[in-house]
DNA sequence: AACGTAATGTTATAATATAACATATTTTAA
DNA sequence: TTAAAATATGTTATATTATAACATTACGTT
């Protein structure tokens, strides 16, 4: 009866509850100062419960920002491509819905590489920003 | 007689050798310990280099290792957008040559966002490996 | 030559992440 | 249902990656 597919531990959970509350991507140490009030002392306790989150897919990590940002999308289970947009302005992180795997996986075929996961990020300006500037 | 466009100073040129003759993507203390024989004897000259050559685009940063690559395309002058194929067997990273900004650039604009520049990083099995396993 | 800019050298420290080990909790399966 | 296995926790210490601050030196420009 694995019903623990779903199931988070109380470290992971507290560690998604910020981040999901959070409206930037946030780096360890920040989650570890919000955690603190609940009961998280250490950073590796919240580096454990990131690989975890990671791992099943409630999370990624901006590596370009060493920063993590809760998945809002309904299956991330594999936790494995990620597609952000991110804002040079105002730091705005959204996940690229469009799939673009396909794409990167035609990409490389043509050189004879075996495409398996991948990481993007895109900078620039997102739309808020271009309005009121 | 603006001939500096090119012309690297010691340290630049230190780094960027080192990083030229290397195989595979190196960390900056890696190139630390490879370039104390050479005179440099503190991170800060290390970060300094490669930050320089980052910028002038003939060294790009793999974000998802935290290592550095020389460039080997004639003109990434802009040193901004860059896209890796990184092989999960050897670790063995090559610079994806075909030009996708425009194919991103297309996707960013269907949500309202304006393309800037982008970091990719596919995950894979490279050629050689595919062949030997 | 004198100024402004960029690069250097050096020490210290900040920020990010993992090792190692003891303990506790949960899951699985005999 | 309980013992073994697997997973998570708590804790201290430490490794790894990167920057701050400041004094000095080299170099291009006028």
């Amino acid at each position: 009866m694995s019903e623990a597919l779903n199931t988070l531990t109380k470290n992971q959970q507290t560690v998604l509850d910020i981040l999901e509350s959070a409206k930037e991507p946030l780096k360890a140490y920040a989650i570890l100062f919000d955690t603190q009030k609940k009961g998280i002392k250490a950073p590796l306790q919240v580096y454990r419960a990131l690989d975890k989150l990671i791992e099943i897919g409630k999370v990624h990590k901006i590596e370009s920002k060493n920063s993590y940002i809760a998945c809002k999308h309904k299956s991330c289970d594999a936790g494995t491509s990620t597609s952000f947009l991110i804002c040079e302005m105002c730091d705005l992180v959204t996940e690229l819905k469009k799939n673009v795997s396909s794409y990167f996986s035609k990409q490389s075929a043509e050189v004879n590489f075996s495409y398996s996961k991948h990481n993007l990020e895109i900078y620039g300006i997102c739309s808020n920003c271009k309005r009121n500037n």
